[in-house]
DNA sequence: CGTCAACTGGACTCACAGTACAGTGGGGAA
DNA sequence: TTCCCCACTGTACTGTGAGTCCAGTTGACG
């Protein structure tokens, strides 16, 4: 079924590539067929229309997003097990792997299709929504394994300050898209990783 | 030539309103013409194509968006010499008014070009780029203002600070959109004002 | 040998952006 | 009073891209 590499991953390719480079709506699907070397009766086979190619793309890219994370703070893991400088060294590799990414970032996914909401149907916004969501407790969890070793300085919430990793992430890459500067995202992160440190300060 | 409220004005607020609640690809010529009462040929009198729609809008956008820190910050000074002071209220009633814009804010707009890109031509984009870098020399500015009274707990990059009040607005704007909470901008900008607390406590 | 999945290819419809241009109504200058 | 021009209206057209429909082909497998 998949001996060279199967149609439907060969599309999700050429498309992902395209939408990171221009966005979604100026990626056409004249475009994608004509890369994927493909009819496009084949296309509109794989995929009933734009929103379930989008809904496909979005499924794969929070996969990968989240293995991401697993890897990274699994690494971190790795070099120290406080829980606060796991978190610290997890974020700096965050930043590092930012500032290789040349084109994008899955992330700014999540803002693409926040801001072009009308254009896609339930589905996807609820997978978008629930991503962010999953991302708000992985972060959450961490860091209220840090407060129980280090008492925050001040009072925070904590979901909000789950939230904070996807804000400040997609806030970088939006800053970072705008600009034209290829490191406003990892010196976001950068900043952001310095507010934990001074929170987490210990007395 | 303005006396009910000109055409070109009327055709604006129609689109911003549409925009913000459905993106700008959404948003047709056709409904906006509808909505202002005019003919096809009436808009294309006014704009030459979308495009200048788009940087029409973007610019009274980045106006209104000016004004609102100017008065945010001169009632914040009002309340309080002190520059880090100043810039805790200040936040603070960003965060507020944030909370109280049942619709969306300004900023999206930033966001919401930045992410659909190709869609707009270099006028658009250098736009959206100068008026980020003008808040970046706003609060530079601020933050420099501090930091000569309160020395930084940590060293930070001001030009990077300056632009984390534009990523966290912008940031939080994208995770409000995405979860379907009208509170999560505000939050955010909450927690950017724990940090700074932080960072420029007195010894 | 038949059948089913995975396509190809072509001919449609529809919506929307954008062009072109002829005409019109009203207010101000000559 | 006339004329002119600004701010439109209205119609008709082109082009592009999404999406539909469907008849036909090809190759693997039972």
């Amino acid at each position: 079924m998949d001996q060279k590499v199967d149609t439907r991953t060969r599309i999700l390719d050429i498309a992902e590539a395209a939408v990171l480079e221009k966005g979604f709506e100026a990626t056409s699907i004249d475009e994608i067929v004509a890369g994927a070397e493909i009819s496009r009766g084949g296309f509109f086979y794989h995929f009933k229309d734009k929103n379930a190619l989008a809904r496909a793309m979005l499924e794969r890219y929070i996969e990968v997003e989240n293995a991401l994370y697993d890897d990274l703070f699994a690494r971190a893991r790795e070099l120290n097990d406080d829980p606060l400088h796991c978190m610290l060294i997890g974020l700096k590799l965050l930043a590092e792997m930012l500032e290789e990414m040349p084109t994008g970032h899955p992330g700014c996914v999540i803002a693409s299709t926040a801001y072009q909401d009308r254009l896609f149907d339930e589905g996807v916004r609820e997978l978008n929504r629930q991503a962010i969501l999953g991302w708000r407790k992985r972060f959450r969890g961490m860091f209220e394994e840090i407060a129980k070793v280090y008492e925050p300085r001040e009072p925070v919430n904590m979901d909000a300050l789950g939230d904070m990793v996807s804000g400040v992430v997609e806030g970088g890459l939006v800053l970072q898209r705008a600009l034209r500067e290829h490191n406003s995202a990892s010196e976001q992160i950068m900043l952001f990783r310095t507010f934990l440190k001074l929170l987490f300060a210990p007395k």
